[in-house]
DNA sequence: CGCTTTTGACCCGCGC
DNA sequence: GCGCGGGTCAAAAGCG
């Protein structure tokens, strides 16, 4: 699967993680690291080992200052693709709502590539909804699943926790029902809001059928309360948001606007290009950053680099 | 003890 | 009308 829209900007970072030469077999890295690490024991000139100190400085100062300005690059990229994405959203704000009228027939042929396809058609249409047909207008006429606004998340867990459905996202949701559907192996649970006993929001969460790392959320209904961090904030209480203390998390469907984030950690880029939002308040501002931040530390490239990074600090430190 | 989770049974819409 | 499949219910079990 490929999550990253080649059709758009590449914002990942493409980090250069073998510049420090710290941690790799290369053979110029082997005789500066041999001449620091390995050959303490011998009786190496001062100019020598400070020749080569100081070799190694400038290099991790290099690659330092590189990352900070591939960081404000992203940040500039970033920048620009939200805004793009906010022109784009005030210019097709009917694509928000889309009518749920499908019936189960449609719903299977397109079941053939829903899921995984969807993370991309979701996020690139800007109109998740309208692929978001599990199965919601099979419902009683009498619930109001037309009005009722759907989205759609996408969350990756760890590769080891396959059995778990529970996708954090800030609200407190009770599950009420466990099935096994025809076109996907992995069951799906259905959860309803237990913060407030007369919230109507209901939340389907299943795994993907070609990625079982993938949790596949939708989100029926608006919460007719606020978030619940947002209640323990102001009620003094010093818990943190749940977002963001998960591998991946995804929320955002308060009362205010309906959202839908593709949180797959495939590339940074993904994420940043796949945010759907209509409105800009500070709490989705603030999500987007964890979102970024989140990315940035579960990509292997990238940690791998600023572990190194860190460590030619420190040792740049300690040398003095 | 109260809340949540589990899970089999049941309901209901749809297609044949 | 019947079978299938998705969605919901509710009793029992689990847990803090």
């Amino acid at each position: 699967m490929d999550y990253s829209s080649a059709a758009y900007d590449d914002t990942s970072l493409d980090l250069n993680t073998k510049p420090l030469r710290l941690f790799d077999d290369t053979p110029i890295k082997k005789d500066v690291h041999s001449k620091i690490l390995i050959d303490f024991g011998r009786q190496l000139s001062a100019n020598e080992e400070s020749g080569a100190l100081l070799e190694e400085l400038q290099r991790v100062s290099a690659e330092n200052k590189k990352l900070t300005e591939m960081l404000t690059v992203m940040g500039e990229s970033y920048n620009s693709l939200r805004s793009q994405l906010l022109d784009y959203m005030s210019k097709n704000p009917e694509k928000e709502l889309s009518p749920i009228s499908k019936k189960r027939k449609s719903e299977s042929s397109n079941n053939n590539n829903t899921n995984s396809n969807n993370i991309i058609n979701g996020a690139v249409n800007g109109n998740s909804e309208s692929s978001s047909s599990d199965g919601e207008s099979c419902k009683k006429p009498r619930e109001e699943t037309i009005k009722a606004k759907i989205s759609r998340a996408y969350v990756r867990t760890e590769a080891s926790d396959t059995t778990s459905l529970v996708v954090k996202d800030g609200y407190q949701w009770r599950k009420y029902g466990q099935k096994v559907t025809r076109d996907n192996p992995c069951p799906r649970a259905y959860f309803k809001c237990s913060f407030a006993p007369s919230c109507p929001v209901k939340k389907k969460v299943q795994r993907s059928v070609e990625d079982q790392s993938i949790l596949v959320a939708t989100y029926e209904g608006e919460h007719n309360h606020s978030h619940p961090s947002q209640i323990e904030a102001t009620s003094g209480s010093n818990r943190s948001m749940t977002l963001g203390s998960v591998p991946c998390s995804t929320s955002l469907a308060s009362s205010g606007p309906t959202i839908t984030l593709d949180l797959t950690k495939s590339k940074s880029s993904a994420d940043t290009k796949s945010i759907k939002t209509r409105t800009e308040t500070p709490e989705v501002r603030k999500f987007l950053v964890e979102q970024m931040a989140s990315s940035l530390t579960k990509d292997p490239d990238f940690t791998k680099a600023l572990a190194a990074a860190i460590s030619g600090r420190i040792l740049q430190h300690n040398s003095y």
